[in-house]
DNA sequence: GTTCTGGCTATGCAAACTCTAAGCCAGCTT
DNA sequence: AAGCTGGCTTAGAGTTTGCATAGCCAGAAC
């Protein structure tokens, strides 16, 4: 039973969840719900910003890039910036904002997944620690600093939000 | 430029990655590649093991919800196990697997991703460290115990599998 | 001013995903 | 043996996501 996560008394039989209480979880759906938007996502992350490389790298169709990005700007995971190399004439940059690199744990924990239960030979590319070298992965922390196993994770209401209802 | 990760050298200028190096990412749509497997997961690590609570706590349809069991079964992330209530006939549980339990850091990254961006307000429900009550997140960190802010965060090839490869 | 190129948009169609409504089956209860 | 219940399956329809192909537009380059 280590597996699953601790209850609050509250919440014990509730159903229905998916309208009584939104989840955070399936609200992020609502804004990345299809794989392509989570390719655009990585190669942000690897430094794509324009349309062209989004395009190539994800191997993607050029409409569906095109309405997963203006999506992702319209929901600011991503900034239209212009620029304008040497010659050339202006154009748009996409670049990550603060809402969209906050999105790295979940690719990364995405990725460590993919890598440990996918490929029995071992990762194709990994994620090191530049500074030392070693591997990187992500770890459930409390903000008092303490590594939190699953069965030491609760799970409950807002009590200020659940004040506020009232 | 802080919020994008370093590339090591031969993955410099790389294209049609899709195809050429498998994305342990991109790997794990195929599992995990519809919203509503991940809320069959989520209900998993809140506890709900029969069809009836998968079906009702999550809002999906029967033959959805039908059809995203087996496939989860058959992908080994969750497990049937067969149990019998007194004066019931034996019917089957699912349960998480160790695979599937490995998921949770995934599943909670985007938790935190969305009570940060998408309420305002404040979350409506929260995770919590049983021990200390505050609040958990998840943290890239490198197996050597440091935390890993995005700017030292290098992607790199597999030496072994490269040699493999030749 | 014609051409070329990057960055899109438009159209049409196939595949995937989900829903509702209905039905099936095993085996307890009566 | 008839009914009920949990756990599904089947059938049919609608929506979403994706692809391929083709075209458009702005502005350098020529």
């Amino acid at each position: 039973m280590s597996t699953t996560i601790q209850m609050s008394e509250e919440l014990g039989p509730r159903s229905g969840w998916g309208k009584a209480i939104e989840c955070p979880m399936a609200s992020m759906f609502e804004i990345l719900g299809t794989k392509t938007s989570y390719l655009i996502m990585r190669e942000a992350f690897y430094g794509a910003t324009r349309f062209e490389e989004f395009v190539e790298r994800t191997g993607i169709s050029e409409p569906v890039a095109a309405a997963r990005l203006r999506e992702l700007t319209a929901e600011g995971l991503l900034e239209k910036v212009p620029y304008r190399e040497p010659g050339q004439r202006t154009r748009s940059a996409y670049e990550l904002t603060e809402k969209g690199s906050d999105l790295l744990p979940v690719l990364v924990a995405m990725m460590r997944w993919g890598d440990r239960w996918l490929f029995t030979n071992g990762a194709r590319v990994e994620l090191t620690h530049a500074d030392c070298g070693a591997q990187v992965h992500t770890e459930l922390r409390c903000d008092a600093g303490h590594p939190v196993p699953t069965d030491e994770l609760e799970l409950g209401l807002n009590p200020r939000r659940l004040r506020a209802a009232r």
